[in-house]
DNA sequence: CCTACCGATCGGTAGG
DNA sequence: CCTACCGATCGGTAGG
């Protein structure tokens, strides 16, 4: 767990190529090759591919957990509450779509020791979904039934945009995050609630 | 093409292997291996790593489009319809786990000519979704205001099933396409209008 | 469908 | 951080 500047760097690269290619598609010589090093000497600095691969993980994992910790820091009411988890778990996808790629598909290439700290890290993660909403059940502003299950749909749709962003597309993440919470709170049938859109801007 | 019944053993084969270890971290010898084959043998059969590849994605469109055909084929409300629909990817999903993920996740890995029909079933696949919201927003059964997106949010909150649900689990695939079609109709907040719960037994 | 083999490339190491 | 190298394994082919 050595976190020199230069760890930094090759982490980086290594979260470009994997994320791009996909963790067993992408040579450590490509991962060398991208800061202008020979294959060889990056093992002076990481003890092995797949230690490589969980340093990718790891980093985006801290990427959700400070994006999440900083969206749910404030006491609005629950339906805000969730529209900033929303925006924040996507903006923290879009801002870092490899990484992102990387961290949903490539996970399951980790080897068990380190596969437990990251499978506990998700579950942390996913409790704070899973408090927010049943805070929200709590006080009357939501009405599922199942409260895991609903922290799960939530964040399987905004985990989806990983597949289909495109940062030069039309679509802000902002926008992205707004149309998903707004599908979340109200869902597709015509609201006989107030509208939301006007009420975030 | 070879459609031989041979060649769809070795599609099954390769369909597990695949989805439970990866495309690039399978080797064709473990594929030749799980039907008592050698190696090279497979080229009897299969032209290239690749080609096995596109044949199981393309399996798995198949499944998706028949399941949506079946789905849609009455004559319901939109709501139902859209119950349907979730049903029937959910149930793709969850009868054939390991086909998805590399539905899903390999997908990328097919070389560009083979890739272009596959993008083109996949929009077409799209479309059928859109064109369901969009009759539901015709009738005034739906209110979203993009269609385009709530049909890429649904099918992101279904997809994303192949990456939590165990067939060994509490869950059966009914329950989760319920669950999600409730969601998506209604979204978190306490109904104003009467539960699905009842009317879908 | 098998045996035997090919060139290429991989992750990783030794020694400096 | 480089040079040079290692054993292992890969996808694919020839010839039967």
């Amino acid at each position: 767990m050595t976190t020199t500047a230069r760890a930094h760097e090759i982490t980086t690269a290594a979260e470009q190529l994997f994320g791009r290619q996909g963790y067993h598609a992408t040579t450590i010589r490509q991962v060398a090759g991208a800061l202008d090093l020979q294959g060889g000497s990056l093992y002076a600095h990481v003890s092995s591919k797949e230690a490589l691969l969980a340093a990718v993980v790891e980093r985006s994992a801290d990427r959700f957990d400070s994006a999440m910790s900083a969206a749910l820091d404030c006491n609005d009411d629950p339906s805000a509450q969730l529209r900033h988890a929303v925006a924040a778990h996507v903006g923290v996808i879009t801002e870092n779509l490899p990484a992102a790629t990387v961290y949903f598909q490539d996970w399951r290439h980790v080897s068990t020791p380190r596969l437990r700290r990251l499978r506990h890290r998700r579950d942390a993660y996913e409790q704070r979904w899973r408090d927010l909403i049943q805070t929200g059940v709590g006080e009357g502003h939501f009405g599922c039934t199942d409260v895991d299950m609903a922290a799960r749909l939530c964040l399987s749709t905004c985990n989806w945009v990983y597949q289909w962003f495109r940062p030069d597309g039309e679509l802000t993440a902002d926008t992205v995050a707004e149309q998903i919470a707004g599908l979340l709170l109200d869902g597709l049938r015509p609201a006989s609630r107030p509208s939301i859109e006007e009420s975030t801007k």
